[in-house]
DNA sequence: GGCCGCATCAGCCGATCGGCTGACGGGTCC
DNA sequence: GGACCCGTCAGCCGATCGGCTGATGCGGCC
């Protein structure tokens, strides 16, 4: 009948830690037709393996995987080998920190979970072949990110964060990272400035609201 | 060939603003077979609307519904009409806040995402029969819970735990509050008590993990 | 009526924080 | 070699916080 001879479906390997969503995917991805799911991992490390062992063309990876190593990292393993399959981020947040991560990583796309199934179809055949799929919002924050020089923060400022949120005073903060207190007072109005706050709590809050540790 | 004449399927109302998560639900429960999905929602308005207009066995409830109210307030609302359905709570987090409010709404279960698909087809069937459902990691905080006293925040408590989060000050929140300051520093001190710190930070942090706030 | 939890307030004091100015060494980039 | 960023450190000072003791009023509960 069809004169155009049916093309060979995308090979799809998805990664989501969540049992009940991955199989809800995977009877979704199964709807499609043109697209032949190989393989499932529930955490980062399983993905990596399977990536190896299956040679799915994309990978659909969460970026929020609990236990092991996270989306990102696992990204960053798969991209990093020879032939390897393009990563195809599907999560729920749009917040720079991720997005700026995950590409950093090296995934081809990313793509958020509020996204219309259609576009999730379509975003996977785009990503085998390497293009690049990015939802609206995400690519306005992206935009938006080129524009704006991107209030980052260093490591270090981001070590003092982290202790910051754990709720230590900046006596414990210096013991803890081997530096004196003027050090760490030093970063701290650093990063106040730079997440726009002028108190401790407010950092804290910030930190957590943008998703900046962990 | 079967003797038994096939039940009726159980009449299910979905409700994920996740588009992508939403439409991977209606595939999955779709091969279950006594399933019906008679309608979805991606709000919490929206759910309640069709709850009424519907008449639906059983509501899946996700509990972070993005704009307008959420989980919990849907569950309320729809299990406060007369002949409610029975309201299955689906989502991500076992925290003790959120376990304890959807309960309190008067939600039937409270299943987690991370669990086996076949343990929400057969949660759906007992919710459908107004037997409550819980994930294992969700029973045992319950339990918990009961052995504990729970160490809860009173309304106003969690009022200047909100102010906190934003980074105020405490002559800042006591002008918010239009109450002294003294009260501020009061009411701070028995929140350090209860979440077990001794920082407005470390309040923050403990604030935002167990997701006390919003 | 007594008990208790909740919210409100006062005053005190030492410890801590936040903002400031200034400084030094080690990278990188051009 | 100079500009620039990053991380490190010092000292100062006023503002703020955290912990304390003690007190009042209100509303349930029995």
């Amino acid at each position: 009948m069809n004169p155009t001879p049916a093309p060979s479906p995308v090979r799809l390997l998805v990664c989501d830690d969540h049992a009940v969503v991955r199989a809800g995917l995977l009877a979704l991805l199964a709807s499609a037709g043109d697209i032949e799911v190989v393989g499932e991992a529930s955490s980062g490390e399983e993905a990596v393996d399977l990536a190896a062992r299956l040679a799915p063309q994309v990978v659909l990876m969460d970026l929020q995987l609990g236990d092991g190593i996270d989306g990102v990292e696992a990204t960053r393993r798969i991209t990093a080998a020879p032939e390897a399959p393009h990563v195809l981020v599907l999560t729920t947040y749009d917040t720079d920190a991720d997005i700026t991560r995950a590409i950093g990583a090296g995934a081809t796309g990313y793509l958020l979970k509020a996204e219309r199934p259609e576009e999730l179809f379509a975003a996977v055949h785009s990503a085998a072949q390497g293009r690049t799929v990015l939802s609206p919002p995400v690519a306005s924050r992206v935009m938006a990110q080129m524009r704006a020089p991107a209030p980052q923060l260093t490591e270090r400022e981001t070590e003092i964060l982290a202790q910051l949120a754990q709720g230590l005073g900046n006596r414990e903060i210096a013991r803890a990272l081997f530096i004196s207190e003027a050090t760490v007072k030093t970063h701290l109005g650093r990063i106040y400035d730079k997440l726009g706050v002028d108190t401790r709590s407010g950092a804290v809050a910030v930190a957590k609201e943008r998703r900046l540790l962990r």
